[in-house]
DNA sequence: AAATTAATTGAATGTTCGTTCAATTTATTT
DNA sequence: AAATAAATTGAACGAACATTCAATTAATTT
């Protein structure tokens, strides 16, 4: 008996506000008192859910990471065609809405406890790698449907995501709009590329 | 008259036990006292120098990013032949000591403020865009020795530098030695080959 | 040695921080 | 309606923070 637990409901409502925050004003200037002025609660029933912020931050990164592995879980997977299916990703990867989950502050900033935090080096390292092994799939299963040949579709996989991680980097200081674009688009054509070195037959544009 | 300023002493003691202080700590922990405490000066000293702590962490992204571009400062410009100084540049970018650059949670905590600090940002993108410059240089200059045929040397520069920072951010995170040297290896193939692809002419191994 | 200027210290400031704890409110069950 | 358990609040804590200012020390010049 008792009250209902609200946890389910409530971490999330703060995990993301306190994401916004630190979007806002950086990771480093992200407290807990600024983040239940936010959402008009009292910052010891974020003690409450969270114990301490060192767990509120660590809820945070869970959060982005989860982010990250969603591009593998959209309408995307519903299209017929291995091939399709494919490069499709491949322009997800290369599209607005995945550029700015790589325009984040934030994101960087967790990326920085890495090299000082062990469980946070494994956490992302699960995901890095649970994306290469998503794409590796994919290009397993063109090359098994006859569409593409791709020697070493695990290789090819990474190479992608490297391009990936090392555009961005560099497009992130990018400002000027037009060059943006040029660049993501080039980036994404060597991303492509990718899938052919190794084949034998080209994929249309 | 009066005594000598000792600025050109002091402020680059400050910035490294700062530095330090941050690799151990992490950025958002390293503070002016425990700055001033590493080398038993008085915190007030370092306002003398810095003014504001922002200013401090400027003087550090200076700091880091100078470090980027002395890998074109070093004894591997005296290599006589074009061609050996361009692959002794890649072998550098893929070796140990260029590494530790990148395997450094300092650097990515500066890298974050890119995203609210315009005067970062900029600082970021002069010196990534030196750094392919000087690349694109390098290989112009095995063009013209005719020992290279590089269709764009501007582009297959820039790819390189994509390479290296997708695959240490991938890297960082690797913690068994040998796969990490491993595909370090791999990554450095691939930025070769970069400079193969518009190429007439393969270089030997 | 007197004057000058920067280096350096030390005490003090007000602010924000994360966290604790007891008290109160609210929802749910019996 | 009584019992229960979680949600939520509010006051309070000490610690650490960046920064200030005045006082002192040390080097350099005339």
């Amino acid at each position: 008996m008792g009250r209902k637990s609200l946890k389910e409901s409530r971490q999330p409502e703060i995990i993301k506000a306190f994401y916004k925050l630190a979007k806002r004003e950086g990771l480093e200037n992200a407290s807990i008192a600024k983040t239940a002025a936010l959402i008009n609660i009292n910052p010891s029933l974020i003690i409450h859910y969270f114990q301490t912020r060192e767990q509120l931050v660590s809820a945070l990164i869970e959060f982005i990471l989860e982010r990250y592995l969603q591009i593998f879980k959209t309408p995307t997977i519903s299209e017929e065609d291995p091939k399709k299916r494919l490069l499709t990703v491949i322009d997800k990867l290369f599209s607005h809405k995945w550029n700015i989950l790589f325009d984040d502050s934030v994101a960087y900033s967790c990326y920085s406890m890495v090299f000082r935090d062990k469980k946070v080096k494994a956490k992302f390292k699960v995901v890095l790698d649970q994306l290469r092994h998503n794409l590796e799939a994919m290009i397993k299963d063109a090359n098994e449907a006859g569409e593409m040949n791709v020697a070493d579709p695990a290789r090819a996989a990474d190479m992608v995501f490297v391009i990936v991680d090392g555009a961005y980097y560099y497009l992130s200081l990018e400002s000027n709009k037009d060059e943006y674009r040029k660049k993501l688009e080039f980036y994404k054509q060597q991303a492509i590329q990718q899938l052919n070195l190794y084949a034998y037959e080209t994929i249309p544009g």
